[in-house]
DNA sequence: ATCAGGAATTAGAATAATTCCAAATTTTCA
DNA sequence: TGAAAATTTGGAATTATTCTAATTCCTGAT
């Protein structure tokens, strides 16, 4: 899980053969190994698409499996807007997505330190929050 | 728009025939009224079946028509967890939702006061947000 | 009231992201 | 080395939503 997010194009060979109690196959490798490479928060079809050009023979329906299994192993986000197609995301830190209205981009926004969400909900006393998602759309700034 | 928060049960003719800027037919009378009677965010098959009581001839494909324009007039919110159906929400003050995973209700959650989320978004210069959604999933406390 | 034009509704077909399935392959480890 | 388990695969199935084209409804002149 560190060494993965540290260099920027990982050769897929160099993960370990398990990570977070996931065993690491050769697709699973790869389908990660993408989404290390280039950080623009693709579909399961652009993962499957940009996955097939090193490894020919792999299916759609493995891209799914891994990405469903690196999710839910917390080796990945899965990223939504409304009903598009669900993206997916390797930066692990706390970050929330803003995608800007006129490029299509996804950008990762982080939060300001020294503050956490949950200060600013109205929650009851004893509530556990176990999954969270914050979408933005707009116009993003420079930068 | 102030008018129909007001009351539990409104009754559908009472509605004005034009609110924000959308002509308000029987349909789309009976589609808001429904949210507005029981605020459990359903979905736009659960609006479908519960209108179709009052109003045996609707069709689905209105029931999605209606939403669209309620939503886009902004007299209705759109509600999105994961990949689930959407859920449709009249509450039209600023809140986020909260599904509790034991019971599978959705809770309305607003923002303690003085506090807005921008303040907390590391977000660039001139960066303009034109939607914004947060939904959180775990255990629900008391009440 | 009548009529024409536009808007909304409707039933059913189409779409498309995702999941499911059952067979083939690969990996594990006793 | 040889099961047994896990994974991959191609294709079929699912299903929420959108699309289409025909019908019905409204509106606002005349
Ligand atoms: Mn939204
Ligand atoms: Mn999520
Ligand atoms: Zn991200
Ligand atoms: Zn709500």
């Amino acid at each position: 899980m560190i060494v993965l997010a540290q260099t920027k194009n990982p050769n897929p060979e160099d993960f370990p053969s398990e990570i977070n109690g996931l065993r690491m196959t050769r697709q699973r490798r790869e389908v990660l190994a993408t989404l290390l490479a280039e950080r623009d928060h693709p579909t399961a079809n652009d993962v499957f698409l940009r996955a097939q050009k090193r490894m020919p023979t792999i299916s759609l329906a493995t891209v799914y499996n891994c990405l469903e299994a690196l999710v839910s192993h917390n080796l990945v986000k899965q990223v939504n807007f409304d009903r598009d197609s669900s993206r997916y995301c390797p930066n692990l830190s706390d970050h929330c997505h803003f995608q800007d209205e006129s490029s299509g981009k996804i950008h990762d926004i982080g939060f300001k330190d020294g503050v956490n969400l949950t200060d600013l909900l109205d929650l009851p006393e004893g509530t556990q929050i176990n999954h969270l998602e914050i979408s933005l759309k707009g116009t993003f700034g420079k930068s």
